[in-house]
DNA sequence: AGGCTTAACGAAAACGGTTTCGTGTTAATA
DNA sequence: TATTAACACGAAACCGTTTTCGTTAAGCCT
């Protein structure tokens, strides 16, 4: 077992200084032709690399990144996730993620561990539970610290940062508008409870598309489940006492659930009722048939969060008292045409 | 803008010494009772916590684990990763993790990043270029360093380290038993090339199954597709020339590709063909019929490959030289029962 | 009063680097 | 020959902690 080797071992071998030795090692013109060779090559044969640790001690910069996300098991998360790793280890930065599980405390927790130096700045999208709670002191103690901070998709107002989101209520707004373009007027919303802002946004999209072409809104029509596990009950409940050609749901899960449900009831899919739903992840693409969905973009959401962020670590470092000034993005969604629409 | 605050500042300001204000924060005895409490209240009032990277240079540990893995978007990983995360944030350690993309170069330079001092130990699960190149010097480096590293999933028993493995072998054969049970003969097997030893070991407990009912192994019955890049033809093709009464796939894209597949030329699931798919993930649960599955329990993997490092890399900084003992650890995989299969 | 213990605190080394600012030697110049 | 500039290297500070080992002064004992 041989471990690291460390400058100052170098140094004692060789007879030299430590400086002379880091010098040497960064090709400084300081140092003789001789001196320097003879240090890179004991150096190169030891396989010496400098410690990580002590470089991040002494520049102040860790090149890390602290990522918070809600779920990890969860496609869309995953997809951003894959996005910020891939640009922040381009650029050098490497990624540590600590996950809130929907926890407003977990995600306080996870952020005093990485907030004491660990990270360089943060990438989180909020849990359930914050945004439930509706209490941001944890990310005001973080951006009053001068840390940078980027939020993306489920974020808030309260907090001052850079930001990043998806067009939620366009997104909405074109599947609404492509149901009426085909001649679909009894066109229903399968959505959640209003604790986030997504699902918001979403429920604004189709309100907005449904009064943008005239059509009148009927409440029967717009379904809420408490939570993700289905109540096949109430599906079955609302697909029977509506009349209903179309449905915009707000996740792939409700979506599937609802073409199992209506193909058994001996519905057609798309000629009889189609449907659109929202997040174009691996259920969409494996449906039956395939579902047509609003393709979120996850991984360019976290490039352009990762971007977004390591410009502000990067600047920060430089320049000391400047005037803050946040950016929100728009990440625009696309729809992804499949069997369950006609195109 | 107000930076974190430093023992150093401290000390300035109360006109103390530095270790003084170090000892009264941790309470010690040495400090009498009057100072303790006005460097406790200062330092609360300020906010002081201790810089992890300083503490990070002077113990000589990180608190982080290196997570290494092929892909991230994809469920299984994603999965084990929880439980890595998961068990490693309850013991106070925070996980950095590195996608290889299933490359040779990536996954070496991911390792190098993080070998130097950014982590306390690296648990990961071999790239498919690493499995193809057969060379494992950059894992060898590691563990000469005396680094902990546990191997997941996809191996190789060219490292000695700790492992935890699924019994890959152990499902398939389980699958095959029930098929064979409910009187099932013409079994097809869906694999890949043989890349992966974990397609080998499913492939193995296949014949084994088989050739443990004495049904004779017909290798036209065994479909071997290049990548996940599925040909439709190839399948079309398989399921024209042989019969088959019931299907275990090495994975859940090909079992729902077959499925569809078999229903669209109005073969009946279960009834006239049933199918059995590797790794319980989203799309087994949701197919249509819901597809048997050979779970693997991704969490409680992750769960105990970190349990192995966080073990190995406590006991590591106590004892120095010590015979090392490294254990492969078995995860059972269960069979859970939906539609596709008689039960 | 002199010697002892003990309480309470500070100085300094250490972790592993980087970087500034000397400093001694040599060779070129006046 | 004395002065000086260039060269090659080393000492030391610094990043923020922890921890060992003094050091000082007060209080006690004989």
């Amino acid at each position: 077992m041989k471990k690291k080797i460390t400058l100052k071992q170098i140094a004692k071998e060789l007879e030299v200084s430590i400086s002379t030795v880091s010098k040497a090692l960064k090709n400084s013109e300081e140092i003789s032709a001789d001196t320097k060779e003879k240090i890179q090559a004991f150096a190169k044969f030891y396989n010496y690399k400098p410690n990580n640790v002590a470089i991040s001690l002494k520049n102040k910069r860790t090149k890390n990144i602290g990522v918070i996300i809600p779920d990890i098991v969860h496609h869309f998360f995953t997809t951003v996730f894959r996005g910020i790793e891939q640009y922040a280890n381009k650029q050098g930065y490497n990624v540590i993620v600590c996950v809130s599980d929907d926890s407003f405390d977990r995600e306080v927790i996870n952020m005093e561990m990485l907030a004491n130096g660990s990270v360089d700045g943060f990438i989180m999208s909020l849990s359930a539970g914050t945004q439930r709670k509706n209490d941001f002191n944890h990310l005001k103690e973080i951006t009053d610290q001068g840390i940078p901070l980027v939020l993306f998709d489920r974020t808030t107002d309260k907090i001052d940062c850079d930001k990043v989101l998806i067009d939620d209520r366009e997104g909405a707004f074109k599947a609404v508008q492509k149901f009426i373009k085909n001649g679909r007027k009894k066109i229903a919303l399968v959505t959640t409870e209003n604790y986030f802002s997504v699902s918001n946004a979403r429920e604004a999209g189709y309100r907005e598309a449904l009064a943008n072409a005239d059509i009148e809104i009927d409440e029967h029509r717009i379904l809420k489940l408490p939570n993700m596990e289905v109540d096949e009950n109430a599906i079955h409940e609302f697909f029977n006492s509506n009349r209903i050609d179309a449905v915009l749901c707000v996740n792939e899960i409700f979506a599937i659930h609802c073409m199992n449900l209506v193909q058994k009831k001996g519905m057609r899919i798309p000629e009889d009722i189609s449907f659109i739903g929202f997040t174009d992840g691996i259920l969409s693409k494996y449906a039956n048939p395939g579902l047509t969905a609003i393709a979120q973009h996850g991984v360019e959401m976290g490039e352009v969060a990762a971007k977004m962020l390591i410009e502000k670590v990067e600047y920060e470092s430089d320049d000391e008292e400047e005037e803050e000034t946040y950016q929100t993005k728009i990440i625009e969604s696309t729809i992804i045409e499949r069997g369950s629409t006609i195109n």
